[in-house]
DNA sequence: CGCGGTCAAGTGGCT
DNA sequence: AGCCACTTGACCGCG
């Protein structure tokens, strides 16, 4: 078991996800922020090894407008031996890495733009990854879309999408999330036997919306949907509801007790968890803890 | 130099 | 009908 936090490290001075408004845009200006991101990256990955949190996720925004037409400079190849090196620490220090294309990412969307939009979001985050030549237990994930009124049609839909126009770097790579209100984890397993990417559990979200499966059982099933060799072990979320707040809001900071009882509930199941709570590794370092007193943590 | 409106992109539930 | 939430606020113009 591994454990980490996304993107954002709160504790360092520096952010890998800085940008600038496309109205701003210039080539200069994107070689800067790339440097500027890449090398506060460098700095993350080496507070993570330090405080034992093994498993990262890096923002989307490591290259602003990576996907956009208006950027057509080739920093893949500027920054080429950066992200190697960079890669070849995370593989040196046995980190597991994800990434999170946000939102805008529906590969079911009845819209045809934005469709492609997603496609080559997915093929810019997926050739970090490549860049970086981690082995395809790195994974991209998404959730499985909009709704549309009629779920199995756009169920069917992404199937079509991830058989036709998917490169097959992007397709090794991908996961599906169960969502907080439209596809719940009976649906993303659907768009595994559709398609075969394997599940990323969502505590949170599947509290939000279910189909009266118990914590341990539904864990249990989309640990089942990972190929250990190929995918690697379950990769899943860990949140907790921000007390009064509207449903699906992500606490501040880890409520220990709860941490501890969710790891006693799915005892026996192997996993890496990352905490989507606002306060970032200061929880995560806390959700070590947790973990390491009931053993489930090596280090 | 700090504040606040706005930012590439989508969807659906809540108010 | 508009706001809010989402993996993450950050940028930039204005006073």
């Amino acid at each position: 078991m591994k454990i980490g936090y996304p993107c954002i490290n709160q504790t360092l001075d520096c952010s890998s996800s800085r940008t600038f408004r496309l109205a701003s845009y210039s080539e200069e200006r994107l070689l800067e922020t790339v440097e500027q991101n890449l090398a506060c990256l460098q700095r993350i990955l080496e507070y993570n090894v330090q405080h034992n949190l093994l498993f990262f996720r890096l923002t989307s925004d490591l290259v602003p407008f990576a996907s956009h037409e208006i950027n057509r400079y080739n920093w893949q190849d500027h920054f080429k031996s950066t992200f190697r090196e960079l890669g070849s620490y995370i593989r040196n220090n046995n980190m597991r890495i994800s990434m999170h294309p946000d939102q805008f990412v529906v590969l079911n969307s009845p819209n045809g733009q934005t469709v492609k939009n997603s496609i080559a979001e997915l093929v810019y985050q997926g050739s970090i990854l490549d860049l970086m030549e981690l082995d395809t237990t790195a994974k991209l994930q998404i959730h499985g879309g909009g709704a549309y009124g009629d779920k199995p049609a756009a169920m069917q839909r992404f199937a079509e999408v991830y058989h036709t126009s998917l490169p097959e770097a992007v397709k090794v790579r991908l996961c599906v999330e169960n969502d907080d209100r439209t596809y719940t984890l009976q649906d993303c397993l659907q768009l595994h036997e559709l398609t075969g990417v394997p599940i990323i559990f969502d505590n949170l979200h599947h509290e939000c919306v279910n189909n009266g499966e118990p914590m341990h059982e539904a864990v249990a099933m989309a640990a089942a949907t990972w190929d250990a060799a190929k995918d690697g072990i379950l990769m899943m979320d860990y949140s907790a509801q921000s007390p009064g707040e509207r449903k699906g809001k992500h606490v501040q900071s880890i409520q220990e007790e709860a941490f501890h009882d969710f790891l006693v509930e799915t005892e026996g199941l192997n996993m890496d968890i990352m905490l989507e709570i606002k306060n970032k590794e200061a929880s995560a370092l806390k959700a070590v803890e947790v973990a390491r007193a009931l053993g489930r943590l090596k280090v």
